[in-house]
RNA sequence: GGAGGGAUACUCAAGCGGUCAACGAGGGCAGACUGUAAAUCUGCUGGCUUACGCCUUCGAAGGUUCGAAUCCUUCUCCCUCCA
């Protein structure tokens, strides 16, 4: 790899670097002298799923990690305790300490799954904030002005519109800026919602008598509806400790569009490869082989390369050809011995909620039983039988009926 | 402290005494089609019930009425304006 694609490989699938040619010239020197640059990113302990959204900043850090500089993975378990307000248009409420720590013990599995444990540096910022005292903290905010924190965005907003703002909220970026004092930050990385966070710390370090630390910042990434950014509360999420066929199945789902735009964003593949695979749909090629591509890839890294290839298997099986899946739960349930309404027993195996929901599908030809449908609502199981039951073409179970008494 | 406005199903948002289990949009689920769980079109989207139908729901609690999401009272929470 040449020097320049290293770089690109750096600066791959990000929103912007600030200030660009510094960061080049930053890097470039301290490969040269063997010194390894500072690279910081924050984590706010309140979620404790990581999504494909979260991972590009991670996959970023990854890079860094590659290329051999010291990555720092900073839980902000004391910040945590503010709640970061970026787009939030209310006061949070803060967290406790207990919930911060709780939530912060469940980062570090899910984000070795990609980042190298042996390279990564966890750091909590209570470490250096917590001791910092009163005193500090006067010393710190004197270092900045009110007029220019109400210049991020949603500070301004609702200080025009008259929404309350507590002073403990104008106090996170200054925080959050230390942190870069505290650990050195050479560059800090964040979604672009940050910026605003990241370039307080750029300020903060000229304030202490630090060289600024570069600022690199991802894209919010699209959910499943292509619309809205992904997020757990929004149910448009893959989450990367989910099992492999949810993942698999629910990238097969992306929208085309979308999928070219995940596909740049997550896949690991040197660009010049992406743009031949464009390349070849235009001429012809299924673009579903196009998104497995990518849904074994993704898959492979959170869960192995066994379980990537087996998703696509299992999913070409169950959908392409139509066979069943090779797990399917089974139910034993109490029958009379005049049998159960097939609405009642689609309830109790769970692939319906109630019975009316199911006797919905019964109506809407979505339910088989044996592999044929059923469309009569009266229909009963009679015990002493295992039936396999499907509802649409994603929900199977085996009920088996016994004989009540 | 004073004056107004609002709270409706997963979300947004109509309704303002009966025809409301509640318009519409989004989301979700299903069917058709297909190259995929893409796109498109169609249907469904509170619970119980084989069916007739029954029950619960419109911030909370009471009340008026043959009948209330709709009117009245109190309460809770939000917002706007004045001080």
């Amino acid at each position: 790899m040449t020097r320049s694609d290293a770089v690109a490989e750096l600066e791959r699938g990000t929103e912007e670097i600030l200030p660009q040619a510094e960061f080049r010239q930053r890097l470039a020197s301290a490969e040269k002298e063997g010194r390894k640059l500072v690279i910081k990113a924050g984590f706010d302990p309140t979620a404790r799923d990581l999504h494909l959204g979260h991972t590009l900043l991670i996959n970023r850090l990854r890079a860094f990690q590659e290329r051999g500089h010291d990555v720092v993975f900073l839980i902000g378990d004391f910040t945590g305790m503010i709640g970061d307000p970026t787009g939030k248009n209310e006061t949070r409420p803060p967290l406790t300490r207990e919930e911060v720590l709780e939530n912060a013990k469940t980062y570090e599995t899910q984000v070795f799954k990609i980042l190298d444990p042996e390279k990564t540096r966890i750091e909590f910022n209570s470490k250096w904030l917590s001791p910092l005292g009163a005193e500090g903290l006067v010393r710190l905010a004197a270092q900045y002005t009110v007029a220019r924190l109400l210049e991020r965005d949603d500070f301004s907003t609702r200080y025009k519109e008259g929404r309350p703002i507590a002073v403990h909220e104008l106090l996170y970026p200054l925080l959050q800026g230390y942190d870069s004092v505290a650990l050195k930050a050479d560059v800090e990385l964040g979604g672009t919602d940050q910026k605003f966070n990241l370039l307080v710390g750029r300020a903060l370090q000229q304030a202490y008598g630090q060289k600024p630390q570069c600022i690199m910042t991802v894209p919010i990434l699209e959910g499943l509806d292509g619309v809205q950014k992904m997020s757990k509360s929004l149910g448009n999420f893959i989450g990367i400790s989910e099992p492999p066929r949810d993942v698999f199945g629910k990238l097969m789902s992306v929208s085309d569009t979308l999928m070219w735009r995940y596909f740049e964003l997550l896949s690991f593949r040197p660009l010049a490869e992406i743009a031949g695979l464009k390349k070849s749909v235009e001429q012809g090629v299924n673009l579903r082989d196009v998104k497995m591509e990518l849904g074994v890839e993704l898959v492979a890294r959170f869960h192995g390369a066994q379980a990537g290839a087996d998703a696509r298997t299992a999913f070409l099986s169950q959908f392409s050809r139509g066979e069943l899946p090779a797990d399917i739960p089974e139910v034993r349930m109490a029958s009379p011995p005049e049998g159960l309404l097939l609405a009642r027993v689609l309830k109790e195996t769970g692939l319906c909620p109630s019975t009316s929901d199911a006797n919905r599908q019964i109506e809407q030809n979505a339910v088989r039983v044996d592999q044929h449908r059923v469309t009569d609502r009266a229909l009963r199981l009679k015990p002493g039988a295992t039936y396999l039951l499907q509802v649409g073409s994603r929900r199977y179970a085996r009920a088996s009926l016994v004989v009540q008494g």
